[in-house]
DNA sequence: AGGAGATTTGACTTTCAAGTCAAGACCGCG
DNA sequence: CGCGGTCTTGACTTGAAAGTCAAATCTCCT
């Protein structure tokens, strides 16, 4: 499961900011082939000695770009966070119902959800620093905050049922956030696919026609 | 943080039996605030101390119980599957269409999820005693088939849309399985509400017309 | 070439939780 | 009582992974 680190330094490099772009590329590799780790197995179950093997390096290397091993999980929670503000910006310039976005978003997240190393989904808030904890919380609170605003924008533009409450957004990502639990690159399903089938389900349910309510 | 454990073997017994009722009392008791904890921090993060802690008890005590941490989880894990089997063939039992059977099996689980130490979602298999992991996968996947032929019932007999793939159960597990993170007795929403928007969501989707297929 | 800084690593120390054990507490019995 | 078995625990050992460090290597520049 080795993959190829970015050369060191240079190589065959000319600008003078190489350099700093090294650093920068061998920050985003460690954190990504972390990020995979930690989503597939756990934070407390992936050592640092296994994400240094994943990439062929040493553990005394992760120590020279991350502080230690909370500061890699605040790396990655970051970049979750960045990536899904990007998406949302992304989003909120579409033309379209609020529907339409809210399908947008939830296509764009499954796509980084299947994406290797792209994202981890946000869980072990405790492992963070922790002063890292309230500012990371309070940048959740606030993308949920943003996607509540966006299912109410949905009632009031009359894409969505009027009926909708709160626990939608949680409805969503738990079944998006649920992805990498299962998804391999090998298997049957392309992220489209799976993209498709989710909003397929989103948007129409899974009954043949919109009729009575069954309930238990 | 501190539950009562059940009191030591009699403290007002008659019964012969009272023994063996205790220790299985007792083997219960751990295993959900176990379930609970592993749920909540996940397997490797949750110390036995902090389980032993929660519940008064000392550590040495759940090795008396249980012969590691493996054997506890994997305790938690049969318990968890013992009782969706339980859920699934009441499920069976119900008139109904397949619709039906599956909104109130999502519901069923819900209440699970909601409920305290019931079960822990099945998710870290690799912290298994490993002679355990074939059948615990076995039973997994039994499960998962009888459910993609509840949907399949369901496509057959009308009730649901005829075009649904197999991530369907995929898809309503990560919803479900999802609530325990942010679940909590002392938040806005009853286990009921929660299962009533989401067999909504379910059932009908978020749209507020079956009409058009918004994508991007 | 060769020296300065940047990067990498083998070998080490530290820490923390899993797991053990033998001594003690508790219980129901004669 | 006090004895035998059941249960509980403080104090310990062990192992694995976090984290450190100084020596080795690499890169670029002159």
């Amino acid at each position: 499961m080795i993959q190829t680190m970015p050369p060191s330094p240079s190589a065959q490099s000319t600008s003078p900011f190489k350099r700093e772009d090294m650093r920068v590329q061998k920050l985003d590799y460690i954190r990504r082939a972390a990020s995979e780790l930690f989503n597939k197995k756990g934070f407390d179950a992936t050592s640092l000695d296994e994400v240094a093997e994943k990439i062929g390096i040493s553990k005394p290397s992760i120590y020279y770009y991350y502080k230690n091993k909370s500061e890699l999980l605040l790396g990655c929670y970051i970049r979750t966070l960045d990536l899904c503000d990007d998406i949302l910006a992304e989003t909120h310039q579409l033309e379209g119902s609020a529907l339409d976005k809210i399908c947008h978003f939830t296509r764009q997240l499954i796509f980084l959800n299947c994406a290797k190393g792209a994202i981890a989904v946000v869980s072990e808030i405790d492992a963070l620093p922790a002063e890292a904890i309230g500012p990371l919380r309070a940048r959740s609170r606030d993308l949920t905050r943003r996607l509540k605003r966006l299912i109410a924008d949905g009632v009031a533009d009359g894409s969505l049922r009027p009926d909708l409450s709160d626990v939608t957004t949680l409805f969503i990502m738990g079944a998006v956030n649920w992805t990498p639990r299962w998804y391999r690159e090998d298997g049957p399903m392309t992220p489209t696919a799976i993209a498709d089938a989710y909003i397929g389900f989103l948007v129409h349910g899974v009954a043949a026609e919109a009729d009575r309510t069954p309930d238990t």
